[in-house]
DNA sequence: GAAAAAAAGAGGGTTTTCCCTCTATAAAAA
DNA sequence: TTTTTATAGAGGGAAAACCCTCTTTTTTTC
């Protein structure tokens, strides 16, 4: 039988030791790739063809869920798994929207990133069990495809609003705010009074809520 | 020359086995302790004596922040390196506050995590260099006591604190928790003050990434 | 090259938050 | 029983956030 070709893509170079580690306890897996971000995967993996990826979701240069929009739709049979740190809804439902087809969460135990591996391997899915609960209900209540609705898509915002939305969660003042961007403070509150009516949110604490849901910001 | 002892905090296993390939590369390193959060960690530590405590922020039951007071108020000597994902400054004065004496990203190379080690163990501190910029300048400003300033201790909320806090994420103002709450808007005032004083926040923001972290307000 | 859209900035007023200090009362603790 | 602590509340001032409208400049698009 076929080694099975596994590609790791995390821009943690000490997480990808450890995965290597980890997964070297099984003969039949071969990591035939490591990546520190997207455009690396993209530009390398045509050669040596993985059978799985694993792809982080939060990385610099490519994130993974453009790279795993990117990979799907240029090699359809890729199967990906994300491995995350966060088990919020957002990541969860976009990830498989884009196309993985596993969801493992990086305190998980080795064990059940191997018993992944082998379930996404054979073509089936793999959800890993501590996810998201409300997720979960979602997917018992409407059978599967819940991931290729339309997606609401978020009322998202330029990168000026999202320096300025992660200097909000930084605990800095409009004033403070205008001097780190080199802009004045009366920009800054004309920002903020946009990200409030886009983000529908009435203050400072809706602005944090929703930079943390959608991934603005990471805790 | 005696061995340098070393735990490990973090609730990523992967991560700690990561850990420990890249630091078995140097013979004078010696992991004594490996823990999956704070608690295992303030429980396990004085069997073992570790002189280096390599710990991890984010971390369930009891975060790298609250460990980090406890470690270093029983035991002064504790030579503890933040590992984080994130280099805010918050966070980073946060850990300083609490007794650390180093500072390394998880995306660092191995090679900077021994540097690290070795540094704070000589008794010297250690900042990643691709820290924050601001806080640096902070740090170049004021010498150094900065970070060695009273510490407040422990800062857990009352019942009544919590209602508010909730009631603050969820975007309501100062006097309509007192509405709801049936309390007087200066009481609202009152406890918000005090919360902002024991969360070490400065404003509302504070206030709401603190709730979620701490898991008062679940997203 | 003109029109439209996005980005940057300002004026001015209202509300909310922040930050003191200080009082009163009820419940625990010494 | 006295003292301390927790809880509830108030005054007043300063700063920041909120919320309009409106202008200028730059960039994009037709």
């Amino acid at each position: 039988m076929d080694k099975i070709k596994i590609s790791i893509t995390d821009d943690h170079k000490i997480f990808r030791e450890g995965l290597k580690t980890a997964l070297s306890v099984c003969p039949d897996f071969e990591i035939v790739l490591e990546s520190d971000n997207g455009e690396e995967l993209l530009l390398n993996y045509p050669r040596v063809r993985p059978d799985i990826f694993l792809m982080d979701i939060n990385m610099p240069k490519l994130d993974g869920i453009s790279t795993t929009k990117q990979l799907t739709q240029a090699f359809p049979d890729a199967r990906v798994i994300a491995l995350s740190v966060s088990n919020q809804e957002l990541y969860v439902s976009k990830m498989f929207d884009a196309g993985a087809r596993g969801y493992i969460l990086k305190d998980a135990d080795p064990e059940e990133i191997i018993k992944a591996i082998q379930i996404v391997n054979s073509g089936e899915y793999y959800f890993a069990d501590n996810l998201s609960v409300t997720l979960f209900k979602k997917l018992v209540n409407n059978n599967h495809p819940v991931f290729s609705l339309p997606v609401a898509d978020a009322p998202d915002l330029n990168k000026t609003e999202i320096s300025i939305l992660e200097l909000i969660c930084k605990e800095h003042t409009t004033q403070e705010i205008g001097d780190i961007l080199s802009l004045s403070a009366k920009t800054i509150e004309n920002y903020r009074m946009k990200m409030l009516a886009k983000t529908k949110s009435r203050n400072t604490a809706g602005l944090v809520i929703y930079a943390i849901q959608k991934g603005y910001v990471i805790l």
